[in-house]
RNA sequence: GCCCCUAUAGCUCAGCUGGUAGAGCAACUGAUUUGUAAUCAGUGGGUCCGCGGUUCGAGUCCGUGUGGGGGCACCA
């Protein structure tokens, strides 16, 4: 909270109830006697007001500091307005909270009925009604009891509910839009007007927790989006049509890579294409972790009870894992095992073999992991979120000293890696210790500082997520953004002591003595399933070419040339090019189109002419031009490009 | 798991207030030998997601289950 210094014309300056922004004086000082100020200091900061506050509704948005603070408003009233339309229409719904968030705004509603699609076009008719009314915003704050008193006679509990976890050193503010009034923080526009009618919508409804508790009545969310103008907010619109084309579940149909079905919810039929991109990541996975200096292993599908009752899983995740039963004919009791939900047990299973010492840390295990969750159906999501994948997944046996060093070591490895893939940016979510943890303050100390320290070390930013960590220990998360902007977590580095320490992992440290390591979690791409999702949408089916399905389609013109196009593909696949031969009889113009839809990167055709000379004419994805090559010079320049970043 | 929406041919979809299914593309067959984003003609193809119910009659209305989509919750 910035104090909020304001001047007058005789010179005279002021300081007035603390704020946060301009905007907030804006709208803070409509009904106060500062109406006469000719100009605002918040944080050092200089404004100039102009008055008298009747000034057109554009005003208020351009003298605002920054764009960031314009849309915020517009979209912070649309919020208001929008729950005022909804109780104009329907006087009986309770209103709760409605915050801005990325181009919009939701608002949660308690009301029995649901909303409909027609609902939705009634609520944008009536919130274009409030608009045209240019209703005043004005603030008001008030004692706490009065507010809550209030708010019970009107048969609002939720606004109780808000109003009593407010800590008692903050004000609580009233806005009214009009006669329509609302607990806000605020702050808000001059008056209903101010939000441009024709550059907002309402795009969906959904159920949302109070408060996020799935344990509390469910809400209904309205989201809208709202932009300063109409072409905004066609922009926009537009941008959410182009990123449906580039939806992993259209392309993977489209590009012929994966399907999935009825009978096996939330896992993937790998087709011919898709399991090439998939194949090709792992090899390239699979040199990298050599290079890096971890073992790679492999362990069983169905494990007993017994070891994920011993690493505690049993207890905690029963209900999310596919349990397998088996009658043993003369046994009394019958088996009972899981599909393995998570490598990591297996990993510690590994390393109890054999007496490891000092000198063998850090040890890295690392197993392409086919793992089965169940989880639970509304998660599901195309292939980014499964019940059947195979993490990248590692653990590194280590000392607490080596922590530090791993973790960057790690970091630098993954960002070695995403910019291979074309991730060059990606987000760091720093998760540290929540309320329920085991473990001491000085060793959470510890361990939190070596992830900071690792992070700094590579010179990286992070978010903190506070609160985050797992009971054991903190973690990173390595978070990359689909074609809509949704955020998945990819990669992960998680510093686990508790593990080792049920399953009985030791080494002999140099004192002779048995020590109990530390284990790190850390996967790259996370599982191969979501990374290949998120490939596809980064680059809109069109993969880098190391990594592409098919690479090259080599496309006759004339029946004549199809001898010549099988020994060009025959070349190109002994220089380890992916190559196809079409020599189907359809014209040049239909071969390119379909290989152009099929995201196929190069397209050499070939007429008479290329076979008199022995040269090729190539069509590179995208462009237009062609260009006419000695065959050799070709293929060596595709070889080249068919190469892995990481064998160059 | 919860809320809302949704399910018709391989794909994209049409099918008005109930009267037993259509188009384009794809596939297949034939003709066409073609120069950089769809050559022409013909043919085949659907337990209208499953199960109940209402009705003389259900793709259409109701219930329920399953899958999918968008959120919320969850994500070891």
């Amino acid at each position: 909270m910035a104090q909020i210094s304001l001047t007058f014309p005789d010179g005279n300056k002021r300081d007035v109830a603390s704020g946060t922004t301009p905007a907030e004086v804006a709208a803070s000082i409509s009904n106060s006697l500062a109406k006469k100020a000719i100009s605002a200091t918040v944080n050092g900061a200089h404004w100039d007001l102009q008055w008298p506050i009747e000034a057109d509704a554009t005003i208020a948005i351009h003298t605002l500091a920054d764009d960031a603070q314009a849309y915020e408003l517009i979209r912070h009233d649309a919020a208001h307005i929008m729950a005022r339309a909804v109780q104009e229409i329907w006087p009986d719904v309770r209103v709760t909270i409605g915050p801005v968030i990325e181009n919009g705004w939701y608002y949660d509603f308690d009301r029995e009925e649901p909303f409909t699609p027609e609902d939705l076009g009634a609520i944008e008719a009536k919130m274009k009604e409030i608009i045209n009314r240019r209703d005043p915003v004005t603030t008001e704050v008030w004692e706490r009891d009065r507010a809550i008193a209030h708010y019970k006679a009107n048969n609002e509990p939720y606004k109780v509910e808000l109003i009593e976890a407010i800590p008692g050193t903050e004000p609580i503010r009233m806005y009214w839009h009009g006669h329509w009034q609302d607990l806000c923080r605020g702050p808000h526009l001059q008056h209903t007007g101010q939000v441009p009618a024709d550059a907002f919508k309402l795009m969906k409804v959904a159920g949302a927790y109070w408060r996020g508790d799935s344990n509390r009545p469910q809400l209904q969310r309205i989201y809208g989006v709202a932009f300063k103008n109409r072409d905004e907010l066609k922009k926009y619109l537009h941008f959410l049509e182009e990123a449906e084309k580039r939806d992993h579940r259209r392309l993977g149909r489209e590009m012929d890579l994966f399907h999935m079905q009825e009978e096996a919810p939330g896992q993937v039929f790998w087709h011919p294409n898709g399991w090439t991109i998939y194949t090709a990541l792992q090899d390239y996975m699979r040199r990298k972790q050599r290079a890096g200096d971890y073992r790679e292993i492999n362990t069983p599908q169905v494990v007993d009870r017994k070891l994920w009752e011993a690493s505690g899983h049993w207890d905690k995740y029963q209900e999310h894992m596919f349990i397998v039963e088996v009658e043993e004919e003369h046994a009394k009791e019958k088996a009972i095992n899981a599909l393995k939900p998570m490598n990591c047990p297996c990993h510690v299973q590994v390393f109890n073999q054999g007496l490891k010492s000092y000198r063998d840390l850090p040890l890295r295990l690392a197993e392409f992991g086919s793992c089965a969750r169940y989880e639970p159906s509304g998660a599901l999501h195309g292939i980014m979120r499964v019940r059947g994948f195979t993490q990248d997944d590692a653990h590194i046996f280590c000392t607490e000293d080596q922590i530090e060093s791993e973790c960057a070591r790690f970091i630098n490895f993954l960002a070695d890696i995403y910019g291979d893939l074309g991730f060059p940016e990606f987000e760091i979510k720093f998760a540290t210790r929540p309320e329920q943890r085991v473990g001491s303050d000085e060793s959470w100390d510890h361990v939190e500082g070596a992830l900071e320290g690792a992070i700094k070390a590579t010179g990286r930013t992070f978010t903190l997520e506070p609160g985050d960590g797992a009971f054991y220990g903190p973690k990173l998360d390595f978070y990359l953004t689909d074609a809509i902007g949704r955020t998945w977590q990819c990669g992960t580095f998680q510093v686990d002591p508790n593990l080792p320490e049920r399953l009985g992992a030791t080494y002999i440290g140099e004192d002779g003595a048995k020590h109990r390591p530390y284990m790190l979690h850390r996967a790259t791409l996370g599982s191969f399933e979501r990374f290949i999702g998120i490939l596809i949408e980064e680059h809109a089916g069109r993969l880098p070419f190391w990594i592409a399905p098919r690479q090259v389609v080599v496309a006759s013109i004339i029946s004549d040339a199809d001898p010549y196009v099988h020994e060009v593909v025959a070349a190109l696949n002994a220089a380890g090019v992916r190559a196809e031969a079409d020599i189907r009889n359809e014209k040049i113009n239909y071969k390119v189109r379909e290989h152009s839809v099929g995201k196929v990167p190069v397209i050499l055709a070939v007429g008479q002419r290329e076979v008199d000379e022995r040269t090729v004419t190539v069509r590179r994805l995208g462009e237009k031009q062609t260009s006419v090559e000695g065959l050799d010079a070709v293929v060596a320049a595709l070889a080249a490009d068919a190469t892995p970043p990481d064998m160059r």
